[in-house]
DNA sequence: CAGTATCCGATTAGATACTG
DNA sequence: CAGTATCTAATCGGATACTG
């Protein structure tokens, strides 16, 4: 049983547009993020305790490539201590389940994943592709 | 209505799972690779007509992390012509449905990412947090 | 409070050439 | 065929200081 490829050998669904949705919750903070908003809107101020290890510089980046992106709304309220809201617009909030079952899956894997910080933090050392005594 | 707060107030799920989650994926290629693995196992010589625009560097590079990560099997054939065969494994098959959601959503929403496309080639320029005349 | 400006280190990816 | 070694450019994230 050399080649047990199984399954169909070319294409089934375009990958395409899964790494374009990829590239909109890729980033250090996006998810995490968008998550605190799925709950409603949001001031920066309380972005700010609320994901507490994120810069405010890369916190209004992050903001701001959701919203170019679509996936959020900055709203200004002109009052005299100045006041911005973030909130999910209904793109962003039609990524929750799948965020969520993204949460489930790492939950669920939670073992497997821990394994793998571990792994993360080492430098991935050259290997040699070298065969088991060639037969 | 100033404060539309609905939905809870402060947490449901941890959302940190899912940011590691993310980061198994995240990479610019990972998900296809890993895709193209999901219809069976596949020789780097293949892996590198499927993804064509990538280089065999980052392949090498993305396939181990994804190894290191648990994603994905490397096994090697004592053969002449050197053989070298990478596979998805249990843990990573697991996320095909979650990815197939990804895809499924990116395609429903494929006017809004177009739209997004467009506005990702540009600079994301600065902006004034300028309210509309004060009341 | 919300946000900008600058500088810097780390990570990422691409190009190219070479090896068993 | 499968993989390594360099070198480089671009992007990302963090620290700090400053503004209306």
């Amino acid at each position: 049983m050399a080649k047990p490829t199984k399954r169909l050998p070319t294409k089934r669904l375009p990958m395409l547009p899964a790494e374009r949705a990829l590239k909109v919750i890729s980033g250090r903070w996006k998810a995490v993020i968008l998550y605190h908003l799925f709950d409603g809107p949001r001031r920066l101020s309380v972005l700010k305790t609320l994901v507490p290890d994120i810069t405010q510089k890369v916190l209004i980046q992050q903001l701001r490539e959701m919203e170019e992106h679509g996936l959020i709304r900055r709203e200004i309220f002109a009052e005299i201590p100045s006041r911005v809201e973030y909130s999910a617009t209904r793109l962003g909030l039609s990524l929750e389940p799948i965020l969520l079952a993204l949460c489930a899956w790492a939950q669920h894997h939670a073992d497997e994943l821990n394994e793998m910080d571990r792994v993360t933090d080492c430098i991935i050392r050259p290997r040699q592709a070298r065969p088991p005594a060639i037969a």
